[in-house]
DNA sequence: AGTGTGTCCTGTGTGC
DNA sequence: TGCACACAGGACACAC
């Protein structure tokens, strides 16, 4: 898409989880994509006018990208249903990019020129190199919320979801139930080192498919098979082998082993 | 500043 | 097989 024109732009209803902005389609067509990033779980097209589509997949989005640009190889493993194709993208050079989101927890939003956007403030990514050690650790400096809710918190760390913080936490031996600004330094070192280790294996594994989550090529990702505590309630821990627990935090499963995790 | 709850939706798996 | 129900990768609003 980038260096292409949107030459139409459909939508087959008026809103995702929120509303489509005003005049999206007008705003839209005829833009060329200058560049299309990644910030947190939010993918940013950057537009000729200045303009920036940010789009969510929420739970259960994905794109399919047909016509005849597309990667030879694309192709999602499961077929999505047409009923919950919502917009398309047809491009100038012929590309047709369909966003289907049956659960609609998706959004795309478009941001005018030098508008603020709910991304300013959040916290580093995860992979980059101003997350570490030091700035986990200042991130949670004072908090009494729990490590898990932390970890959730776009503000500390961008880009976490509910199976990888209960991973990164499993591996770093620290309960989801520890106050967040009472980790040790050596704690908040070693959490830092495994939530890269966690992503990186993750994306090595082409993601984590747990009901149709496909990677950027359509394929099924397999880390689930790698999961150490998360879905594992009542199996035994690969540690200690006791068994893994399931309580709810802030309305969210957190899977830990009660023994390993302190 | 926290926590807990509810909300937006549909699909899937479980248990009876 | 049919049905009711719990639960799900996220983010936000709101009450307390």
């Amino acid at each position: 898409m980038e260096g292409v024109r949107f030459a139409k732009v459909t939508l087959n209803r008026p809103d995702l989880r929120f509303p489509f902005a005003p005049n999206f389609i007008e705003r839209m067509e005829g833009q060329r994509l200058e560049r299309l990033t990644r910030r947190a779980k939010f993918l940013q097209a950057e537009l000729s006018s200045g303009e920036r589509l940010f789009m969510h997949l929420g739970m259960s989005g994905r794109f399919i990208i047909e016509g005849d640009t597309a990667l030879a190889d694309f192709a999602h493993e499961h077929a999505a249903n047409p009923k919950h194709h919502h917009v398309v993208f047809e491009m100038e050079n012929g590309a047709v990019i369909t966003y289907n989101d049956p659960r609609r927890f998706g959004f795309m939003e478009l941001i005018g020129v030098g508008a603020p956007y709910r991304l300013d403030n959040i916290g580093p990514e995860p992979l980059g190199n101003e997350f570490n050690g030091p700035t986990l650790r200042a991130a949670l400096k004072g908090k009494k919320s729990k490590i898990k809710a932390a970890l959730l918190d776009q503000r500390v760390v961008a880009g976490l979801g509910n199976i990888y913080v209960c991973e990164a936490l499993y591996r770093t031996g620290i309960s989801p139930r520890r106050a967040a600004g009472r980790l040790k330094v050596a704690e908040t070192d070693a959490l830092a080192g495994h939530i890269k280790d966690v992503l990186r294996a993750a994306i090595e594994a082409g993601g984590s498919s747990l009901k149709d989550f496909s990677n950027t090529d359509g394929k099924l990702g397999y880390f689930q098979h790698s999961f150490d505590v998360y879905g594992r309630e009542g199996e035994s821990c690969k540690n200690c082998n006791g068994p893994i627990k399931r309580i709810v935090q802030s309305g969210r499963s957190s899977f830990f082993c009660g023994v390993c995790q302190r």
